[in-house]
RNA sequence: GCCGCGUUGGUCAAGAGGUUAAGACGCCUCCCUUUCACGGAGGAAUCACGGGUUCGAGUCCCGUACGUGGUACCA
């Protein structure tokens, strides 16, 4: 393992929407091993290709990324000394480096049009070609400054013909390197391309604009995904050029998180299709305005949301299973991630966020409870009072939305009642029993529940009533439906005058029905 | 097609040659509770296949199958 006291990594989104769940644990990943080593966690946006810049993606990644608590300690908005930290803003910087490889006859320039390249792809396929790559079988048969002569490509590049910089990578040789999660992995070069380095526009591809910021940022350790893999020789192959192996970064590719049916990376169309979240946060597309979900506006906490994420991967080898962020930061390591993809299970997501609600005190979510409570209708709500009924319903909350739920009915009488839960327990001397516990109650000074209770069960004592029947039916009038925590809490949390005007309500109502 | 990576219950997974192959989610049964949850006790369910190596293989090697990623002037 490389030098530790000087730990550097980033997290490098490309811009073009909503920040996916892998994403995020990538995010994870690099903030737990950076504060981990009391290194720095940076956060480069690669925004080199024009065509798919999205307005406000850059925004809702910063907006993910503090929501997560995952914030970075350089990046285009916090700064840092080696920015700037959107690679369209370095753009000068990569051509040079572009041109250091041809000069080293490492890169070369190439002219094919588009018709040209697919011209080329025809060809081999027509061929029966295994492979309808631009390398080192084809790369004299195109034009480029490998098959021109001097005087032509100056030339074509004097008059600003359209071209593109390929590194060039010629056959017999191995990349190896150790993967930091799957260890040794080797590649023959007979396999691997000259990809484009430097696009017509001027903009760097993402091979080039890896390896340079990587090394211009000092980056000591650098996580993808697994789907960067198969370019991992071209990268180690520009270092090599470029600035020498010694200063590479150690690499390691993250397992993928795939769909929970079928195969494949998990996508947002699985979310749709299966109706859980897929991105961190709600984004909505500039253009077509279609709004896809996120785990925050679907009701997760952020702790939960980070745990499930760092659990899809890696376990600390305990049976523990319910990990702080500062846990995580003391046991991540990556040795123990793992090295095969693992499929999305929203029911064991909803397991840690339900754990993660039972954990929290209520403070800590109370605010987004309430905004959510805000939205169901119900306003002017006092904070204490919302804390205390949040500890109270709590452990039935699986997502922040089932408070609407569990709560709304502290906030409001019921509107309708559970019929079913009444029919058979109702009656005239059930009628007669509430008007006597309703005048009991009336005379309890300090409305606690042990008293509520107390006096109850002996009012049923004396008129021979089972205390379970009139549990089942206060329930109902105070609640209206067979859910909630104990009865004589509810009661006591409604206050006495509540709890009266709901019995009496609610008494009436069961009279007007048949079987009173 | 070619190249890379992977493969322990339905899912997440522990396991680093000798285990009755942990645990969690989900599912089922029961207890608690005249509610719903929480909690508790049980249950069903797994080493992809074939060859080696070894006294012994889920663990090591090879092959096959399957999965997955890449194969763009996208990242």
């Amino acid at each position: 393992m490389k030098d530790l006291n000087n730990v550097r990594v980033r997290f490098a989104p490309s811009p073009t929407g909503g920040l996916h769940l892998g994403g995020v644990r990538t995010v994870l990943y690099n903030y737990l091993f950076a504060k981990k080593y009391n290194g720095k966690f940076i956060l480069r946006i690669e925004d080199t290709d024009q065509s798919r810049f999205v307005e406000g993606a850059e925004e809702y990644i910063n907006q993910c990324l503090s929501w997560c608590g995952l914030q970075p300690d350089e990046s285009p908005l916090a700064g840092g000394e080696y920015g700037p930290y959107r690679q369209s803003e370095r753009k000068g910087i990569y051509l040079n480096y572009a041109q250091q490889l041809i000069d080293k006859g490492v890169a070369y320039y190439a002219f094919d049009t588009t018709e040209d390249l697919e011209k080329m792809r025809e060809d081999l396929k027509a061929e029966g070609s295994h492979s309808l790559q631009y390398d080192h079988r084809v790369r004299l048969k195109m034009k480029n400054s490998l098959t021109l002569s001097k005087d032509e490509t100056s030339n074509l590049l004097k008059s600003s013909t359209p071209h593109v910089v390929r590194i060039k990578i010629d056959p017999g040789q191995k990349i190896k390197f150790t993967d930091l999660i799957r260890g040794e992995i080797e590649f023959d070069t007979d396999n691997v391309d000259d990809k484009v380095l430097l696009k017509s526009d001027g903009m760097p591809t993402y091979h080039l604009a890896v390896v340079v910021d990587d090394f211009l940022m000092k980056i000591s350790h650098a996580f993808r995904g697994e789907e960067w893999l198969p370019s991992a020789p071209v990268h180690i192959h520009i270092w090599q050029h470029l600035f020498g192996l010694d200063k590479m970064p150690q690499w390691a590719h993250l397992p993928l998180i795939l769909k929970p049916d079928g195969n494949g990376k998990l996508s947002k169309r699985d979310g749709d299709r299966l109706g859980f979240p897929v991105y961190a946060m709600n984004w909505t597309d500039p253009l077509s305005g279609e709004l896809t979900k996120g785990f925050k506006e679907s009701g997760f906490v952020p702790q939960a949301f980070l745990n499930l994420l760092a659990l899809l991967g890696w376990n600390d080898g305990t049976e523990n299973e319910i990990f702080s962020l500062n846990e995580m930061v003391e046991k991540f390591s990556l040795d123990r991630v793992h090295t095969s993809g693992a499929k999305f299970n929203f029911e064991k997501a909803k397991w840690f966020n339900h754990e993660w609600i039972k954990k929290l005190p209520a403070n800590e979510f109370s605010e987004d409870v309430y905004k959510i409570l805000e939205e169901s209708g119900i306003s002017k709500i006092d904070h204490n009072f919302l804390e205390t009924i949040i500890s109270l319903v709590k452990e039935r909350c699986t997502t922040l939305l089932d408070f609407v739920e569990q709560a709304s009915y502290f906030f409001q009488s019921p509107e309708t009642f559970d019929i079913d839960a009444v029919k058979g327990k109702w009656n005239l001397t059930k009628y007669e029993f509430f008007k006597l516990l309703s005048k009991q109650f009336e005379n309890i000074s300090e409305f606690k529940s042990e008293i509520i209770e107390e006096k109850t069960k002996q009012l049923c004592s004396e008129n021979s009533i089972k205390i379970g029947e009139v549990q089942m039916l206060l329930r109902i009038m105070l609640v209206g439906k067979k859910t909630g925590p104990g009865v004589f809490i509810i009661a006591e949390t409604l206050g006495k005058s509540e709890t009266l005007k709901r019995i009496e309500k609610a008494a009436n109502y069961f009279n007007g029905l048949q079987y009173t």
